[in-house]
DNA sequence: TTGAAAGCGCTAACAT
DNA sequence: ATGTTAGCGCTTTCAA
């Protein structure tokens, strides 16, 4: 563990000039082809790597890209992530992750780490710091939030709009004939954008059936599907259920098989996100997906566009899709 | 986002020599309170800060620990993350993740970006590289492999006992008075090392009571449950299933379920891993706890010292722990 | 207590 | 096609 060979090294190994070494490392067309392959040789012989840290300082640039996941467990933002990693190693840049562990002053923590590394771009996944704080990064390195509505000055913006996710989904019910259809909201008290929006685009496909006057919005209290429960004692009792999120629809999934309650010829039940739970064949939920896939490449898109010198901030909403399984039907 | 303020500027806004601001913004204790606080003033003042590029090459340290997970989306390894980087960050260092995807290129390009990066250890979670390649890194920087038995020379290594688990669930089962137990196996054909370790801890701990000839273990063809089909109709039909995760156990309780053979009473089910999925109330699955809190801050330790000198590779190996929940009864 | 100066390893503009 | 040279922004002796 001595010290690493430098570029000096391997230009005195290929009896070369040190200028020379770095033009034929980087590839650059202006070497020749015999003395880029001395070069190589002799790199590869002392076991040469770049220093990044020297690399960067001289060429202030450093073709790094900050990610900050909020919580590297949610699926949907580790996809995004790959997904991301992908475009950009495309693109010969490298990404860097750092987790938010759901903390702000861990978040804001791991923003800082980034803009001390000098990364070209920065990318935020569902921030908890607010619109103030995101400009102040926006106004020092390109930047994209990912998850979260906005628009923030001098910040871009992707996410999937949860209003058309829900109420696609409450309309697939409608299709299928269904009135009565309680929506399991997330516990009371708890307010994110993502789920207001959910509720508001359930509500929002009622109305347009001209059945707004039905909608049923249950809050999971304990957050264990204990609305199922309550939902099951409304009048009309509801035929149909559409959850939150997949963990809350499994909860109902649950709590139904317990009921004796034959899922989906008695009841419809309809998930959020898509997650591995919903394909799981023991629960085969109808769920609504988000294109994470899409949101990745959008992200690293808007990031790509940054770098070449666009100015205005940008935002991009994107459709999320439902999967149909077998946790849904006609109404019998 | 025009070129962000230098040391120098930091000086002449100060009215003080640049060397004077590296030293007062490293906290060193020979500069006056007086100046040093004219220093942190003219800093926050130009909105200062340190170019880590700049100071890393200087240095010859980045302070910077490299994280590959193998897949971001393991439970297990994200809490071993989580609890690594409170550990480095309570001793000043900053953990960059890096995420493998579960593909041996990726998770190779991981390790040279952060080789690259001139980090001053490396952890990689639950390595797809061969010994030889590990050796390699290890001979370059402190590195620790989590979640993988060794050795290989020049690398530090923490596992968890599988054997042990294994043996510890079966025993759980065996004190419950359960004598025909059931190992549902990953699909035949893949043999990663933990995975055989669980199987002979089971095992094990059969020979150990002298039920050496009962053990049974049915691979699951489908990675769906269908293993558990299979238990059913062994004669004797078992009373009790060991599965070797908990997503095996809880397609086990799927299949249960729809048998309605009613779990614990009439059958008990043992996962593996302790996941979400194992908490959540429909399941209440019995399990095995992998202690991610002190695999993180082992291999923090072991990092620790490499740092401080020591030569010689080290192995720490953590016993699990059974987390008994509503899953396992007494056999009736 | 403060300042001057020599690199750290590399890139890139320029000269040959 | 190859070599020379001047930084990049910072840390760290060493003198003052």
């Amino acid at each position: 563990m001595r010290r690493s060979p430098t570029q000096a090294d391997v230009a005195a190994h290929a009896g070369v000039s040190r200028a020379l070494v770095s033009m034929a490392l980087s590839g650059r067309p202006e070497v020749a082809q015999s003395t880029r392959e001395a070069i190589l040789a002799a790199a590869s012989e002392l076991g040469y790597r770049v220093n990044a840290p020297a690399a960067n300082l001289a060429r202030r640039r450093t073709g790094l890209l900050g990610l900050v996941l909020q919580d590297v467990s949610n699926p949907f933002f580790s996809e995004v992530a790959a997904h991301l990693q992908d475009a950009a190693a495309d693109a010969g840049l490298t990404t860097l992750l750092n987790d938010g562990r759901r903390d702000a002053g861990r978040e804001a923590a791991a923003v800082e780490t980034f803009l001390e590394l000098r990364v070209d771009g920065l990318v935020i996944a569902s921030p908890l710091q607010g619109s103030a704080a995101l400009a102040a990064i926006g106004r020092q390195v390109p930047t994209v939030v990912v998850g979260r509505p906005g628009p923030v000055p001098s910040v871009d913006f992707v996410h999937v709009d949860s209003v058309a996710g829900a109420r696609r989904a409450t309309e697939h019910l409608l299709a299928l004939g269904h009135q009565d259809i309680a929506y399991l909201d997330v516990a009371a008290g708890v307010s994110e954008p993502l789920m207001v929006d959910r509720v508001a685009g359930y509500r929002a496909a009622l109305e347009a059936a001209g059945l707004g006057g039905r909608s049923n919005v249950i809050p999971d209290v304990a957050a264990d599907g204990d609305a199922t429960e309550r939902a099951l004692v409304c009048s009309p009792r509801p035929t149909a259920l559409l959850a939150h999120n997949d963990v809350t629809a499994v909860a109902a999934l649950g709590f139904l098989a317990r009921a004796g309650i034959e899922v989906p010829h008695r009841m419809s039940v309809v998930g959020y996100d898509n997650t591995r739970l919903a394909a799981m064949p023991q629960f085969n939920l109808t769920t609504v997906d988000q294109p994470s896939e899409r949101t990745g490449h959008a992200a690293f898109e808007l990031l790509t566009e940054r770098l070449g010198g666009r100015d205005q901030a940008r935002t991009v909403v994107l459709d999320p899709d439902l999967v149909v399984r077998r946790s849904t039907s006609s109404r019998r």
